[in-house]
DNA sequence: AAATTAGGTCACAAGGTCAC
DNA sequence: GTGACCTTGTGACCTAATTT
């Protein structure tokens, strides 16, 4: 295994390549970090586990595509080398419409969302340092044409256009963004134009040249982001449209990013002999704050004048992320969640989140929640009332109703990689029967609290996909459209 | 140098680059180039147009004009890559004044049928979830330029049914002249002269209101589905409300539907002028199994998994009117569901209708189902699972499940204008009684039966949410996209 | 030398534009 | 509404510089 094997000789069909199956490979397991480089040769010396160890085939950290290398200090692939290395070259900044926890691990997915997959090379442990921006000296390519008018060698413009570029993921809409030109020259027979992407803000030395195309400028003008500082310093704010609404971004430089996700991840580290962290902190929750250092107030001051919020909706997420911290805590607290492996545990909760969501915030605002309901709409307002009608009255039962939902069986199909299935089937089991014995008495209706409770179940799923097949907004709140 | 010399000209074919083999007319790769075009070139000596000689033209597969490149995962020209994109962003749906059948592979004839395109982009295997399509939430408006003269100060919903005929008749056999533009006005606020269109449904977005926009038929929002075809007869048009958006929707059965567009064109089933369909590229439609590789380099980019239409969907939405129909009788047929007020009974069993026919659809083909699922996606492999560990025997239990579908009381809150709710939760508790002892016994897992239904009942309200939130194709059955 | 990995190249295919 | 023509970002492939 070289890298001429994997280049040239071998005649690899690349499309043999298959997306790993595993949704964020587990960023706690060292096995997909190799510390030393020894262990990227796998050998029959390899004590490690050998999962993957498929031949001669080097898994991308990013997106887990055939990694051609190690490249700015990680096993990456040509996309996300190129990815890395063009836009630390433009000082790219880009924002995520989401949550910043797109998930890029994948051949398809790594184009969702370029701020997401730029944080992923980061926290991978990928070293702008290691890239020469915008070099001077640059080497002179062998056939460069070398055209004789080069007006402006540096030519930053704050170029402004609303298109959306990566269109892979059909739910991923990118709004309109500033750009400045290449700092790299231009090449040689291609021109500069503005560039459609999610891409912020880029170069500080940004001077406002004319604008290059004539027929496509005046266009390029009629909407997008607009900076509010001035052209000469780094501006801090920067006015974005994206569905139809203005958002207001505060701009980080990259050097800021990289001080945060590398002090969160490896404090010592240098520029020399770089090398991943042997565990990256773990990854971001949704709705994770730690890595969201815009400025949510000026945003929700924007997000006010959205559209159809439920206000149910609206309690449900508020405060999410500590809510899902204290249902996640919930379900560990009881013996039949935490045994399950680490790694299921993660998955089965993400997959009931909002369900869990619902159910804790039910009980936390159980009075606010019910009155809010009755102007709700009527799968809420339904849910709410189903949930009343339950009766539940500790938190142990609470905590066995959200026990129900996280562990849900036929869940698991949608789970990619579930490690110790028969254990969560017997979790499973053990609070059905549980909750058989505990709300056996009669309730509303007449009908036994336990149905009652799996009344409430399948409600809670409908809103659970419900929310899943809505888009986020940037809070992570499921924007509620219109429906029929 | 222009697009095209790109493509003709190039001078360094400095790799072996895909499809840089133009050198090489077809044969190299027989995947890209059926049969059908393949001899089209191969004879080109003779009837062909000279055009196709040029040892580097590359046919669109739509329409035989002059292919740009691979768009979409089709060799498509720039017309109908653009036509494609732009419907689909626009999630348009046409209708074809002729027999579904038009002869569109031309390049004058492509215009000839909307509908009959589009068929055709599909049937090619043009792939709708790689164009992002537009949000929902705002349309722009081509030029901008010119806000200051909007003096419509409504912008609630044109609802705009450019529909000059809503339903097959065969026998009412348009003339040859009937497809015209006088049927249609134009619709967008260019002066331009009037396009034709046989598009049922545009989401043009209410907030941006153009004068020239004609509403021709002010449908109620909130009606959900009413029939305006006579009560005695089968209901010719359906006016429904999905989406957000009016659907009319002909009723002609899914396999009425399936067998004209599959077969009308071979066999001589159309009455009337038939003209002969041009000859598809042997390429699976892109409801059919997405796993077919697009071009062996590349098909890392389709990697598995675009689980977009469902087996087991097609399954149960095959015949779906007929199994509609079977679902109601069977649910009619006792008394709990009978007694209830007649429009009760359609609010309910029109909210059900994807589980029901799912239910049916299970017990009626229960081998065929179980093995398709198998390679399903999850939720339904999940689904089936679970129903079978039901393992209910009798069609009497079969219609109880029905009744609990559809009988569910929290649905209530989703219909509109019920009538006796009162009546209708009698009866849900009731059912719901009986489910609870007449699957009292315990099955699978050491969990009670009737647990198992309830779980089942989760899972198909999954389901049916999921659906729901589809988009529906021409045929009624859900597009099942992939999700961000 | 061989292996590795920077940076560079440019076909390709997304989306937008606007005369028609 | 259409489609020729424009823009962009992407990544497979290349070359050269550096290390082993
Ligand atoms: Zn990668
Ligand atoms: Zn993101
Ligand atoms: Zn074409
Ligand atoms: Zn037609």
């Amino acid at each position: 295994m070289s890298y001429f094997h994997l280049y040239g000789c071998l005649p690899i069909p690349r499309d043999l390549r298959m997306e790993s199956s595993a949704l964020i490979p587990n960023l706690g397991d060292p096995r997909n970090f190799p510390p030393t480089s020894s262990a990227l040769v796998n050998f029959s010396s390899n004590s490690a586990p050998s999962r993957e160890n498929q031949s001669n085939f080097r898994q991308c950290q990013i997106c887990s595509d055939q990694a051609t290398g190690r490249h700015f200090g990680v096993l990456a692939c040509e996309g996300c080398k190129g990815f890395f290395r063009r836009n630390i070259q433009k000082n790219a900044r880009f924002i995520c419409f989401y949550n910043n926890n797109c998930d890029v691990y994948g051949i398809k997915k790594r184009k969702c969302c370029q701020k997401c997959r730029m944080d992923r090379c980061l926290q991978a442990g990928m070293n702008p340092a290691q890239i020469k921006k915008n070099n001077p000296t640059r080497k002179k390519p062998r056939n460069e044409k070398t055209p004789a008018s080069n007006p402006t060698p540096n030519p930053a413009t704050v170029t402004l256009n609303p298109v959306p570029r990566l269109s892979f993921d059909p739910a991923a809409g990118f709004g309109s963004s500033a750009r400045h030109t290449d700092l790299l020259l231009a090449r040689n027979n291609r021109t500069q134009s503005p560039s459609p992407s999610n891409e912020v803000e880029t170069s500080y030395e940004s001077t406002i040249s004319s604008p290059s195309k004539r027929s496509y400028s005046a266009v390029s003008q009629k909407t997008g982001a607009s900076s509010t500082g001035t052209a000469s310093t780094r501006p801090s704010v920067i006015r974005k449209e994206h569905n139809g609404r203005i958002w207001i971004i505060d701009t980080e430089t990259s050097s800021e990013i990289l001080e945060r996700v590398h002090h969160a991840s490896d404090l010592g580290l240098n520029r020399g002999a770089h090398r991943p962290p042997a565990s990256l902190p773990p990854r971001k929750c949704w709705l994770s704050s730690w890595n969201q250092p815009q400025r949510m107030a000026d945003v929700k001051t924007e997000i006010r004048e959205r559209e159809t919020a439920d206000e149910v909706t609206k309690i449900v997420f508020k405060n999410s992320y500590e809510t899902s911290m204290a249902c996640k805590e919930l379900c560990q607290s009881c013996p039949c969640f935490s045994r399950l492996d680490e790694n299921d545990q993660n998955q089965l909760f993400e997959k009931a989140r909002y369900e869990l969501l619902i159910v804790y915030s039910y009980y936390q605002n159980k009075m606010t929640i019910k009155k809010t309901a009755e102007n709700s709409n009527n799968m809420m307002k339904q849910l709410i009332n189903s949930l009343d009608k339950c009766d539940i009255k500790t938190w142990e039962d609470v905590k066995l109703i959200m026990l129900l939902s996280v562990l849900s069986r036929d869940r698991l199909g949608k789970i990619n990689a579930i490690r110790d299935v028969k254990l969560i089937e017997e979790s499973s089991n053990e609070v059905v029967a549980q909750i058989e014995e505990q709300f056996a008495e009669v309730g509303e209706g007449g009908l036994k609290k336990s149905i009652l409770v799996m009344i409430v179940m399948s409600q809670l799923r409908e809103v659970n996909e419900f929310w899943n097949r809505c888009d986020l907004d940037i809070n992570g709140v499921p924007n509620e459209e219109e429906q029929h």
